[in-house]
DNA sequence: ACCAAAGTTGACGTTAACGTCAACTAGCAC
DNA sequence: GTGCTAGTTGACGTTAACGTCAACTTTGGT
């Protein structure tokens, strides 16, 4: 009854903006794992949001080891007390090191502000000898 | 007058807990132009302020080249109109780069949030289950 | 049946960001 | 002066994240 869409490895190329070899690569990094038709794969609509998720990481600034972390928490695993606390205290730490992450972009955002500053004070100086001389 | 505090190599590397050798690495990529007495590096306040933006630029995902463009939009560099008009663009451009990657990680700790509801919401049941067992 | 396009598996190459020796030197402690 | 501790350069090793062939198979179109 599910409409299961589908996608070629070319389709998701396309998708994301990257080469086949980079998808194939995530596979064997074990970061997808893409059902088979024969010797194709084929990628479901779960394996989109993995990859999609990948890249967020990677434009975020995680290597991949630290994205499949991210994605292993969205995936079950085991259901009892432990591995649930456990998991809990996964998140929590990757949640803070994310928010710490944050913080030093923020710090660098204010640092390009004052160039900012400095930069239009040099430019109104400028501007302010020129209407002199004219 | 000015009490010019200085640090060698190994200071700085106790400092922001780096390799001697990193820091070495940091010069050859021209981040890092310490001074000279015979062969042994010298570093001054500025040289510190250079290595912990750098590091902090690491810690943001960025890679050294692109550290070091926000190092050198620090240095004046040229005061002239065009030169200024170019910083300008050059501090926008990074800033927005700066500010989609705070989003990327905004969306990924709203997917660990998800993570950590459902893991709560599982927790929840086995609670449930246990005190109506006992 | 046949060809081009798309897909597959190796295998080797490459760049970034250091790590890891090795061999040498300079300054201080005794 | 002799040994010890920091420091120096140079060279090669390493890991991550792909790029780049090469050689082969599979598949839709005519």
């Amino acid at each position: 009854m599910a409409e299961q869409h589908t996608y070629t490895i070319s389709d998701l190329a396309r998708d994301f903006d990257v080469t086949t070899r980079t998808i194939r690569f995530y596979e064997e990094k074990g970061l997808l794992s893409p059902a088979r038709k024969g010797q194709h794969r084929i990628f479901d609509k779960a394996d989109h949001a993995r990859l999609e998720l990948i890249l967020r990481g990677k434009r975020a600034g995680l290597s991949l080891d630290e994205s499949r972390e991210i994605i292993d928490m969205y995936e079950p695993g085991g259901d009892n007390y432990e591995q649930l606390q456990f998991l809990l205290s996964k998140v929590d730490e990757r949640q803070a090191q994310l928010e710490s992450q944050i913080e030093d972009i923020r710090q660098l955002l204010t640092g390009l502000d004052e160039v900012r500053a400095r930069c239009n004070g040099a430019l109104k100086k400028i501007s302010a000898g020129n209407s002199a001389k004219t």
